[in-house]
DNA sequence: CCCTGATGAGACGTTCGTGTCTCATCAGGG
DNA sequence: CCCTGATGAGACACGAACGTCTCATCAGGG
């Protein structure tokens, strides 16, 4: 009878991925419930949106943990990395899009811890020699994150098969789309 | 005394850029007049957006006919569209963003246009052996989008320098992160 | 110099989403 | 089997933003 929280969240990350401006009244029916019940949960559309972001934060990290960033090659790392993100990357498209559409009070710490771990990864792979270093990491982090949103919605929208998504946005990242002969 | 109607959706666009949620009454402030006279010029906020959508295309469009992209190689052109885009990359990710937050009613006929283009560009270099063929030219225009996109906030943000905006995107979406001998 | 037309400021009514509250219902534990 | 606590449905008031309208003002052309 009583409602599963977390499955909640699931349902609001999968309904706002699709269409962001949705109401609480939407979110509620979405996750079968009632609209009362949604509030006695999260006190508002606010804090709903901040449990949101705690979720994305969590599987995010968890998805930094399971690809052990710090082990092989940094190009295989980045390889794992976005095969552990791709079953958040609509979340975090959301989570990214409500952060630059609204004035950011104060940015959730997780983001900067996020960030480093990223930002590490490319590091460690310039200085290994693997990784170009007229490019900054923070540049890496940053396009990373636009090519996750953009591989995210071009599957969403049906536009290029989920399968091919780890596949594109890694190999888009590390080679490129210049073809070259010692590939 | 009369309103510059191109004035005022510059004006706009520059704001929505920063604040896509900008009230009417904001916009108008920003561009210096009262928001009666704002309605007179757009029937309502939709009318605004699709006017900047206009603007938008319009702008896009003229890039593109600048960056001459059947021309010279197919990386050349793109280097040329990259930096002939940077003006109206602000605008672009706000449309973007825009379309993508919304249900799209219907899309307006000039991203068609303009996606066709960008896709030749690819599919030329692809025939001309300039650049890879595993990476579809609809996945390699998402991916410039994105790009794009993430290097107008970065831009916007301060996170990286406007100078650096052209390089670093075409950099990585030619060569990608991996160090190559050949280069 | 007057007259026309556009503008700015502000009032007003409407819509939409939110947050709160009440009340009847129902499930599950004791 | 009863009682407690959570839930669903709906009513309600509030606030934000929108779209419309009025009216005084002002610039510029005739």
């Amino acid at each position: 009878m009583t409602v599963d929280r977390d499955q909640v969240l699931r349902t609001a990350a999968a309904l706002l991925t699709r269409k962001a401006t949705a109401t609480m009244d939407e979110v509620a029916r979405a996750a079968g419930i009632g609209r009362a019940t949604l509030h006695r949960h999260f006190a508002g559309r606010e804090a709903l949106v901040r449990a949101l972001e705690e979720l994305g934060i969590r599987e995010l990290e968890a998805a930094l943990d399971t690809a052990r960033l710090d082990e092989d090659g940094a190009p295989d790392a980045l390889r794992r990395l976005v095969t552990e993100v791709e079953p958040v990357a609509g979340l975090l498209a959301f989570l990214v899009t409500e952060n630059q559409l609204f004035e950011t009070e104060q940015m959730n710490e997780g983001w900067a811890r996020i960030d480093a771990r990223v930002s590490a990864l490319f590091r460690r792979g310039q200085e290994q020699g693997e990784f170009r270093i007229d490019l900054t990491p923070a540049w890496l982090t940053e396009a990373l994150y636009g090519l996750i949103g953009s591989g995210a919605w071009a599957v969403q929208d049906g536009r290029v098969a989920a399968k091919d998504f780890q596949y594109m946005i890694v190999e888009l990242l590390l080679g490129g789309a210049r073809r070259s002969v010692e590939k």
